[in-house]
DNA sequence: GAGCTAACTGAACGATCGATTAGCATCAGA
DNA sequence: TCTGATGCTAATCGATCGTTCAGTTAGCTC
């Protein structure tokens, strides 16, 4: 048990799953090969495959990870807060902090989809549910208009979401001008609570 | 002369093409081979660079086909209505159309992104810019409500839009559905006209 | 029918990929 | 001091990739 603890610290395994989500991230799965995350990662290839048995494998594992942080933000900055457009607004800025600044390992799940490694794909996808649930609940607690669908209205917004990173840069404007700019589009005509102190003022 | 046009007529460009765009839509562009494209279309691998020096050639004529049909799609659903809310309705539903139904080739510029191919990426941007022009214009000629961004409206609806052959399945229900689930997240709070007839009825 | 060209075949090239293997170093526990 | 994991290195495997190329075929021209 000291010893699993020492293994624990002393072992190879953050950083390499760190190196691999960073590469992940930036160049795709299938662009980045084996030799680039063991060298990125200060190992030799064969060190990696003590730890892994396959590429997949390497990348699943980054996935279950940028799960739970991407869970973990979101959940942290929802806090307490009860009233269900706010939760569904903070959830938002929480998403794009994550896939865009924080987190190589959130910008994984946005960038890798389940389809580029068929293999691995149910996999992919069970862990992508996980995260998502998290919406379907945020959106269930909503006041929507009548005849939104909150199922539709949950794709589209995570479709919308999930591009960011291909056009956003950081010189792009404050980041809360965009979360309002989805606020406008996903969370109009909510009744269920009056929305942040900006909007509502506006026509 | 004569000789051009029976060139045209025989030779097996076009099948070419239209398999590696049905391949480049399914798998994307790493796990399609040259060997793959080359069988699907009859033929040999070598016969294929007769027709195109590289494989990164090939993904770039398909993505520029896809940009002209798509794009012909388009303009041909908006065709002569004058209103700007039902023009970029009628946008939105063809563009649908495109990713979802109609064609190989506009799949292959949802699926394959720029970024995926950086050798390739700056003309591929070029050839995406092309076609998202078309909504660029479309929004700018909606009355937009005060505090919405013309640009980050594009974006979010873009992103929404070209996620959806990932959830979309023709059981889905019907497209028009889908049609007006993006109406009311991006063009709600329109002045500019009277929404389509089959809409403000329906509840 | 000789000559030419577009279109293609069949086979192979070098490079690189994911993965494997034999062996070495380190260190805790007995 | 020995033992046996643990964690790694160095070298390499077979497979597959994009690409090349010498040669073949079909159809045209003169």
């Amino acid at each position: 048990m000291a010893a699993t603890f020492a293994k624990l610290q002393s072992n190879r395994w953050p950083a390499l799953l760190d190196a691999a989500a960073a590469l992940f991230a930036e160049r795709g799965y299938h662009a980045t090969t084996i030799r680039d995350v063991a060298q990125a990662a200060g190992v030799t290839p064969g060190a990696l495959y003590f730890h892994v048995p396959t590429k997949q494998a390497l990348l699943i594992a980054v996935y279950a990870e940028g799960v739970d942080r991407i869970i973990r933000h979101v959940d942290a900055s929802i806090g307490a807060e009860i009233d269900p457009s706010l939760r569904f607004r903070r959830a938002i800025k929480a998403h794009l902090e994550a896939i865009l600044d924080t987190s190589a390992f959130a910008r994984v799940i946005v960038r890798v989809l389940p389809d580029d490694v068929p293999e691995a794909a149910a996999e992919l996808r069970a862990q992508r549910d996980r995260y998502e649930m998290r919406f379907r609940a945020l959106i269930a607690a909503l006041d929507l208009p009548p005849g939104r669908s909150p199922t539709l209205l949950r794709m589209l917004l995570m479709g919308a979401l999930n591009a960011t990173p291909i056009w956003y840069r950081p010189s792009s404007g404050r980041l809360d001008a965009i979360v309002d700019e989805f606020v406008a589009s996903f969370g109009a005509g909510m009744t269920g609570a009056g929305p942040e102190p900006q909007r509502r003022s506006k026509r």
